[in-house]
DNA sequence: AACTTTGTTCAAAAAAACTTGAACAAAATG
DNA sequence: CATTTTGTTCAAGTTTTTTTGAACAAAGTT
């Protein structure tokens, strides 16, 4: 009886007549920005909607993203949220219409940047607020030996902390605009 | 029916006699380390070995880990088998003992570069083999202006590729040790 | 105001990742 | 060589993450 209804169900093109489907190039590249998101733990979605966004001159409607990539509303949705947050993508005014149209952020500065102000800073090797927690349990701890072995442990981690926070920047100046050298962002680092 | 059993499923302590149970400040330390290791796209399972064996003086061996990190045999293994493709851990010869025992790499340089080398470079940005496949399958493409957008993205994601590429030593170098400077690894290095 | 367009939210479904444990292999021991 | 010790493998179970789509909100149109 499930029969007929499996028919419904095979996951198939259906019939497109329009545009929607990717060439094989996009699909390529696509391919490339679905594999860079795994590799930093964003959904495939993502991957999908910034590679296609990459990959396309004009700036893409919501819809577009929709119909192209075939993927669900709520898909586009929350990734597109995902990358404004990021700053990997933005808005871009479209005289007359009514929806939002996204344009990819290019300048792989600012994406580093943002990806690590977003998701990388915050948890930077867990606060020194909870390393001070840990030095806090060490001291209740029974055995003198035991004691200084932690508190090494703890100073080699503080270190490693410490050394994490000051590389940011540095990979930041290698990656185009200053403030490593304590002068402003220059602007052509905006084009790549 | 199931009442009884359910009395056996229950997910509880048991009775623990020796000295299994970690310590609080022990307890919190790992929880650092199963934070990185989800930072950076490892298993829960993975950070509570690496974060036991860095709280604990002596080497430890695969049943130390399961029974005082309550995980399964399976997960053990395999953790310690990517740990070890990581240099994350290095076997430690015990006298008098059959088993392997693991102590932590504690050199933040050797953690960072086996981390690039095993899960980063090999992706880095696909292979610029991938990227000349694009290349070749944009050539195939119809309309002139399109092909030429497509080349121009093309490139600027092979100069992403290529100045990824140059940043790997330079962290490396900042991390400490040498290559980037053109003389071989110093070994103060190996402390911290 | 009723209707349309545009996009968000969120519970449920689907998919992916992780863990478990029993069966198995390899090596040492008696 | 039978047995024990030590560790690996992998199918099945569990948990977590991601995707879907229907209901909803907001704002623009007629």
């Amino acid at each position: 009886m499930s029969h007929f209804l499996d028919l419904f169900r095979m996951k198939m093109p259906v019939t497109q007549s329009d545009t929607p489907i990717l060439s094989a190039w996009e699909t390529s590249m696509i391919d490339v920005f679905v594999r860079a998101a795994g590799l930093i733990g964003l959904p495939r979605s993502i991957g999908e909607i910034y590679g296609l966004l990459f990959c396309t001159p004009k700036a893409l409607s919501f819809d577009e993203l929709v119909e192209r990539l075939q993927i669900s509303k709520g898909s586009v949705s929350q990734g597109l949220k995902v990358l404004r947050q990021l700053g990997a993508v933005k808005l871009h005014y479209v005289p007359g219409s009514r929806r939002d149209h996204y344009q990819p952020e290019l300048s792989m500065k600012r994406l580093v940047r943002g990806f690590i102000k977003d998701q990388f800073e915050p948890h930077l090797l867990s606060g020194s607020q909870r390393l001070d927690n840990i030095d806090a349990l060490i001291e209740e701890e029974g055995d003198e030996a035991f004691r200084a072995h932690a508190l090494d442990r703890l100073g080699t981690l503080r270190s490693w902390r410490e050394r994490t926070r000051k590389l940011i920047p540095i990979v930041m100046a290698v990656l185009g605009g200053a403030k490593f050298f304590d002068k402003e962002p220059t602007d052509e680092e905006t084009i790549i």
